[in-house]
Formats: C-alpha cells, structure tokens, sequence
RNA sequence: GCGGACGUGGCGGAACUGGUAUACGCGUUGGACUUAAAAUCCAAUGGCUUUAUAGCUAUGAGGGUUCAAGUCCCUCCGUCCGCACCA
C-alpha cells in the first residue's frame, strides 16, 4: 500500500496559499484583529530546533485564531544586527552585510518549507538603513526627550586585542581569542533613561495577566524597588561624608563597618596616594564587569586610613574599608556594614576581625548562641540599641528614619536595582548612532536630512578595535553645526535596540514615518508573543520601556506592547561522546547488535543525559534532514505532542517515527476508509444505536475540549485528545445503520481540529473529503451543548479514603440514595461488617467515603 | 553569590478549584499477516504478592495538615534558566 506522500502535498498546498495570498492582511474595521508573534531569529546560518518550536507554536495559534474569525496579523523579519556576524567576518574573511543576507536567504527558504502562515510581504530585516534610519530618528527624538544621555561606564578591554569584549567573550576573567588577562576599562557611552519608568515599569507589569508569573516576578526583582533611608556618616578629621543606602536603618547601632566600592570616587582619591590601595583597587579592576563575575569572586577588602563617625553613637568611630562585593551601581556605592544580620557583612567580619555586636533578638530562642555562627536576618526586638530597644524591626526603621531626619543626617529614599541602558557597543556590525562629536560645539545631532548615517562597506577586519574608527572617509566629517572638522560617533547601537521596536513596525513596514499610528491603531499591542524563557528580563522589559520612550515621543500610542506572552522551553537532546572524550553527533552512532550505542566503525560511545541542543556538544539534529525525511508536517506535530510549550522538549528519533505513523494513519482514514465518506452530511439522522451515539457525542466532546486547550495552548493535551477521537472512530463497526455517517462526522472533524498542527495534510485530507475551499477558509467547527452532557457518572467508593470498589450511577442522585447502592457492593459490605461507620464524606457525582 | 523555575512508570507526559494517579504517545513483550523482513493490525504493560478475585505499595527525599495530598505547608536533595556587551 503506498504512503503518504509528504513530499508533493507539502509542496503542493505551500504553492496554494502563496499563490491565493493566504496569509497576506490588511486592517480591516469590520473583523476584529489579532496579533502573533514570535521573537525574530538572528540569521545565524540555518535554522535549529528552537526556532521550529518557536515557529510552529505561533503558526498554531495564528491558524487557530483565523479559524475562529480574527483578522491575524502573523509577520517574520530579522533581527540581523550582531556579534556573531564579525566573528564570521575574522574567521572567514567575509563581509558581515554579504554573511547576514545568505544567511536570511538560506533561513527564509527553510522556514518556507515549514508552511508557516507568515505575511512575507511585512518582511523586515534591522540591517537594512530603510528600518534603521528610523531607528536613528527615534535615538534623536530620545535626545530631545532627555531620554537619552551619556557618562562614563566600565567594559571589559582585552589588553592584547585592544578591543572591547562582551561579557560572553570573557572566560574566566580572561580574553576568549587572546586568553589575556581582560582589564576593566572607564568610556564615555550613550544611555537611554529607562530608570525615569522604573516605577511605572513595576506596577504595570501587575496588570500583565497574560504573562506567565514567573516572568513577571522574575522582572520585579530585577527591578528591585526597595526603601531605605540613605544616611551620612561623617568621615573624622574632614568636611567629607560617605553617603550609604541601607534597608535596613533598625540595626544601625550593630554597625562595625563601613565599606566602599572599588569604583567610588572616594575608593579612586585613596588609590592616588596610597599604591596599596591602588594595587587593590587594580586587583578588583580585573573581575569582569558581569555581576555573576563580581558576587561569585571571593569577598576581599582593604582598610583604609579613613575612619567615619556613627550618626547615632556620640564618639563612636568606625573603620572604613574598599570591597570587592560593594556595587558603584547600586544604592550609593557605600554600605555600612552590620555583621550580626547580614551574611556578607558576616563573613567579612570574620575575616578581617571586625568587631560583631547583635541588635536583633529572635522571638525564640530568645537568646542567640554566641558566637555566632551566621548572620540572623530574620524577624524580632531590637536590644543594645539605645532608644530603639524593645521595638520591632518596623518600629525600630520608622524611629531611627524619624530621628536622622530630624537632625538632617539622613532622607528617606526610594532605591531601584534597575539601571540605566547602556546602549553603545564599540562595534562595526550595528546601527551608527546617529551624532558628530565637534571639539567647539559638542555632541552634534546629525540633521534629520542627512540620515540615515549607513555603515561603510569597504571596510578592513581586524582582531584589533572597529573597523569605523579606522575608516578616516566615513568618520571625518565637517560639524553640521559650525561646520569645522568633527568626527562621527563610531560607537553602533546595542542590538536590544532593533529588536524594542521591530513588532511595532510589522504593523506598517513600508511607512516613510517611523511608525504609522493609524495601523499601530488597529493592530497593536501583540496579543500573544512568543519565544524563549531567556528572554524574560532584558528584550521584553527593553521593549517595555522602549514603547512608552516612544509614546513620550509621540511614535505610539500605548504603553504595553505585549498583551499575552507564552515562553517555551529549550530543545534538547542526548549526548554522545566517543572513547577519547570527543562529542559525537547523533548521525554519527547507532544502537548496535547489542543494545549498546557505538559508533559505526564498532567502538563504544557514551551516553550522556539529554541537554539543550548545541553546536559545541554535538548534539543537534538538523531540521531540514527531518523536514526531507518525515516532512514538516511530522516536525510539527512532534514539536506540539509531547512536552506542553513551556518545558524543555526532548528530541527523540522514535518520536518521530510516532509523529510520522500518525500522520500516515490520518491519510489513510480518508484515503483507504473502511467506511463510506462519501456519504454527504446534509441533515444529522436520528441514530438509535448507543455505541454510535455516544462516538458522536464523543465527536462534539472532542471539539469542545480541544478548543478550550488550543485557547490556553496545551497544544500536547489537544493533540492527545484528536488522537483519543481517531482511535475511537476507527473502532466504528461498519455494519451498523449510520456508521459511516458518524465515520464521516469524525473525521471531518478531526482534520479540522487538527489543521492548526498539520495544515498540509488537513488541506490533503479536506480535499479527499470532497471540499472545494481550502481548510483555511473553513470555520472552526462547532459543538451541540446538549451533546456534552452525560447522564450517568461513575462513583467510586471509599473506605478511610481508600478505594474500595466504584459504581455506574445516573447523575446527580441524591447523597442517601448513592449511600445505600455503595453499602451493597460485595466488597464494601464485606468490609464494612462490624464496623461502626463514625461519618460519611460524599462528593456529588464523584466520591462516597467512609471513615470507620 | 543573587533572582526565577522544574522534579510523576523503562522514556516524553496527563490528572480542572485537594476527590478513580499514570490519559495520549514512545519503548518493551506476545500474537496476526508475510517465504522472510519492513510496514500495518490486535493484545498486554508502574512495582510486589496472587491463577484470578483481591491486597499491599508508588508522584525527587523526609516530615506535617486532612475523611482524602502529585496537588496545600515546612526542611532537604538534584536539574535547568537569567544576572545588564550573546541573541
């Protein structure tokens, strides 16, 4: 019997919609819209498994929400600015521009082959100066805004390269290429004001229902909203003052310390005159400038001549130290140090012998074993604090707040964890920020005549710095302004930038305007956005700001840009490595004779556990291999069936295989019935047999449920449902009256609810059915009510809450009828003989328990 | 280090507001078809005792609340994601 064939149905309804512009929208005011998205890939050669995911995801909801009557805005682009594209540049001498566009060439023809119903026509790729040059013009009006500004901030310098490294370029405090030890090194860059929304930023996200809560909470904290009192503490002999931010003012009188980040400007005035300090401070300089780098170093100190004055103990004096773990970006960049209540201060203490005095007492036990072995961070009563003595922690913040206030050393402030934007990258492969540095006028914004401001293309690669600050042509300029010799900005945008604003450009792609608001009107926000996990914190909270920046600057008009968002988990797969340690690509093992894995020449390999699919472990499998296999069809279906969206997926061949027997299993349900489907349904007969009638119930069941599913998209769950229906009609005896009838109802109904996961062979199977539209022009079916109620339920029976026997019941039978049916059953009876039956829990239509 | 999640058969997972744990699929075993294999179809399938009936036991580990816990609470273990210049 033949097969499927994939291959030239595939191709063949791809070929339809194109050519009957399926997927093509335009706004239009009589239907209501939707908008999906899936975060853009980076055209980084070919497409991977996690963009397949990703992809058909959307294309699931976006042929879902067309089914059901929305006007589905569905768009893909490229966000084509990036790293990745220099790399290629050095290794392989070519230019980033020729790279990025075959690769977009090479991913677009794949995911064509996917059959995603994507408007191509709405296309956009960042590289290209038609999407930057309002980019640029955005940047401008951010100026105006005061939105944008610039100061000094660190990066990591290679000393060998000369050249700026991105926090994944540093390994281990070293320099990825060169293995130089990396220096942290002070310019002057571009920032974009996101701290001005803080607050809006955090108590919006509330608002964002649709939002899975780990994201949402995961954005909070990254905000880190916290109030405190920052406080002076005089430093001795001098006017100075070291200024420190702390949450927690109630155990000032515990304070031992003071310390300093290795960046405060204090810290820099000390390593002037002391090269101790300074040999420190250099020492710090050398942890790279990522967080996880700084927190996971060892905690190091130095003291230093300074001494401070407690603000609350007349003629106490602490010592003042520099510390590693002390952030220049947080707070004040000072702490005062409290050892009994805080583990770092703690652990700090101890090592460099500071003295530890408790403040806090625990309600139980009332006394705190000394010494102490930890930091005690939890709640209770303040003792050896002078006034503050008896109160709680609450009470003891609001007296000490009111007392340094009052004597004008210290004020109440709001503090967030959240920082500005640094959005300079010294790099070539990104979009030029759009300003002349002139030595009598200053920073000089480009006129808007003259942009966009494009890269240069002949250009020369090299290890060391940007090729822009080596290209005289295209850096020197003449300043718009006073028009005497300037330079351009050589710094590009980070590639966050390209990607704040893309979706909202989808609605208009061809507008001369940064945006059009008439169609942001009609399709904005995004109803549901889709993409990885990794993304919770910086690209989605960027966006947040970056659409509220440009409602401020009137470019739109709203503030929240996503409405729902569904994250979805990684890719992965098994590892395989060989005897010498060299991972191994699946095709390159096999199960041998033995039930071993080995590879081909007969050696031994490795398994090791599933992991996220990646280049470096070898263990990837490439979509298209799977495409040419099994079709994309069978891709997607696998991708949809078994791990919901928001968990990792593990890629297996024999899931495949399911997937690919499934679908050969639909075709043949219409293309070898053992049952008529030609019969049309005109009118619904009147079907007395109970088996067929229960399967048609069953049919209108299966609707319901799967809809309530796909709507909130455990599309594994809807597929497990479809399968439950097909494997239920396949057991129709085909010699009862209206068999094929209800065979017929099945499995029209099966091919469109599963048309959003398999679209060409629902199309396939529609046109085998007899229709003449296309699956995409057919409503989503609908469901009788009445056939979703069921008249009889079962009740299962228990003793002391175990499962002792069960009944058919018809529904909602009353609590002492239901009693009296469970007491027959042997085995309950048997049970319940001579015991007494001391109550009795009944749970309508579902549980009666007795407890004895 | 900080923040966030996750953990259910041999495997991926299902179980709505605490109420029949293991739906659906994969794998395995047995059978049918075949000269044979593949494909397909049928049946069985958490573990233990048992012919079956039936019983005991099981949702990372340990404790708790409850008539009843995968679900709620506490402690611990393991895995993964993010940490501001990867995208």
């Amino acid at each position: 019997m033949s097969r499927y064939n994939f291959k030239a149905t595939e191709k063949k309804w791809q070929k339809t919609w194109e050519e009957k512009r399926c997927f093509h929208v335009e706004p239009d005011p009589k239907k209501e819209k939707y908008y999906v998205l899936e975060m853009f890939p980076y055209p980084s050669g070919r497409i991977h498994m996690g963009h397949v995911r990703n992809y058909t995801l959307g294309d699931v909801v976006s042929r879902y929400k067309k089914a059901i009557g929305f006007n589905v805005l569905h768009p893909m682009g490229w966000d084509a600015f990036g790293l990745p594209a220099e790399n290629a540049a050095l290794a392989n001498n070519i230019a980033p521009a020729k790279w990025t566009a075959e690769n977009i060439r090479t991913m677009k023809q794949q995911l064509k082959g996917m059959g995603l119903s994507y408007d191509w026509t709405r296309e956009i790729s960042t590289c290209d100066p038609e999407y930057y040059k309002h980019e640029q013009k955005m940047f401008l009006d951010f100026m105006d805004a005061d939105l944008a500004y610039r100061k000094q901030s660190w990066v990591n310098w290679d000393p060998v390269e000369k050249t700026v490294l991105a926090n994944e370029q540093v390994i281990d405090g070293k320099g990825w290429r060169s293995g130089a030890q990396i220096e942290k090194k002070r310019l002057s860059q571009w920032f974009l004001k996101i701290s001005k929304y803080s607050e809006e930023l955090l108590t919006d996200i509330k608002k964002l229902t649709k939002w899975p809560d780990r994201v949402r909470t995961m954005q909070e904290n990254w905000i880190g909203r916290s109030e405190g009192l920052k406080i002076d503490f005089p430093v001795v002999s001098s006017d100075e003052k070291i200024e420190v931010f702390s949450t927690r003012p109630d155990t000032l009188f515990g304070a031992t310390f003071c310390a300093l980040s290795p960046t405060h400007p204090m810290s820099e005035k000390l390593a002037l005159k002391d090269p101790e300090i300074a040999k420190f401070v250099d020492e710090c300089n050398r942890i790279g400038t990522s967080e996880a780098a700084i927190e996971t170093a060892e905690k190091v100190g130095i003291l230093t001549p300074l001494e401070v004055e407690h603000p609350l103990i007349e003629g106490k004096k602490l010592p003042v130290f520099i510390a590693n773990f002390v952030l220049m970006e947080y707070g004040t960049g000072a702490i005062f140090g409290c050892p009994a209540h805080d583990q770092r201060d703690f652990e700090f203490a101890i090592k460099y012998g500071i003295e530890i005095i408790q403040v806090v007492k625990p309600k139980s036990p009332t006394v705190l074993k000394l010494p102490l072995s930890e930091a005690y961070s939890g709640q209770g009563v303040l003792i050896n604090s002078g006034f503050l003595d008896g109160l709680d922690i609450e009470g003891a913040k609001k007296q000490v707040a009111e007392k340094l206030i009052a004597s004008g050393s210290a004020k109440k402030e709001i503090n967030f964890r959240l920082r500005d934007w640094g959005v300079s990258r010294q790099r070539y492969w990104g979009c030029p920020i759009p300003v002349i540095n002139c030595d009598d006028c200053g920073i000089v914004k480009v006129p808007e005549s003259q942009l966009p401001v494009t890269l240069p293309e002949d250009i020369e690669f090299k290890k060391t710095s940007n090729p822009l600050v080596n290209h005289p042509n295209w850096k020197n300029v003449s300043c718009p302004n006073c028009a005497k010799p300037a330079t351009r900005e050589t710094d590009t945008f980070d590639t966050f930038f390209e990607s704040s604003w893309y979706f909202a450009r989808f609605c208009c792609p061809d507008s001369s305007k940064p945006l059009d608001l008439g169609s942001l009107k009609y399709w904005m926000p995004v109803d549901q956005y889709i993409g990885g996990i990794e993304h919770a914190v910086l690209h989605l909270l960027y966006s947040r700001f970056f659409t509220r920046a440009l409602k401020e600057c009137g470019h739109i008009e709203i503030s929240e840009p996503f409405t729902g968002l569904m994250t979805q988990g990684m890719v992965c797969h098994e590892t395989y490595q060989d005897k010498a340690g060299a991972w191994l690509f699946p095709d390159e093992v096999h199960k041998g004779p033995t039930g071993k894995w080995e590879k081909d020449d007969g050696s031994s390999v490795e398994v090791g556990r599933s992991q996220k699919m990646s280049k470096s472990k070898k263990n990837v499998v490439d979509p298209e291999k799977i495409i040419n296999e099994y079709g994309a069809d069978t891709a997607r279906l696998f991708m949809l069936s078994d791990s919901p969206p928001d968990r990792d997926l593990e890629w297996t061949d024999s899931g495949v295989e399911g997937a690919w027997r499934y679908i050969n299993k639909l075709w043949k349900m219409v293309s070898e019935p053992h049952l008529d489907i030609n019969q049309r349904l005109e009118s619904e007969p009147d079907i007395k047999d109970s088996v067929l009638k229960n399967t048609l119930k069953s049919i209108h069941k299966t609707i319901n449920n799967v809809s309530k599913e796909l709507e909130s998209f455990h599309f594994n769950k809807a597929v497990a449902l479809i399968r439950e229906l097909t494997n239920e009609l396949e057991s129709i005896d085909p010699d009862k009256p209206d068999a094929s009838f209800v065979y017929r109802k099945g499995i029209e109904t099966a091919t469109l609810l599963i048309a959003p996961m398999l679209p060409h062979l629902a199309e396939e199977m529609w046109e085998k059915l007899g229709a003449d539209h296309l699956v995409l022009d057919t409503p989503w079916p609908s469901y009788e009510p009445a056939l979703l109620e069921d008249h009889t339920c079962t009740i299962v029976v228990q003793i002391n809450g175990k499962i002792r026997g069960s009944m058919e019941l018809p529904i909602d039978l009353p609590e002492a009828e239901v009693q009296t049916i469970a007491m027959k059953i042997e085995n309950v009876q048997k049970l319940l003989d001579n015991k007494t039956v001391q109550k009795m829990i009944f749970v309508p239509n579902k549980i009666v328990n007795f407890v004895v």
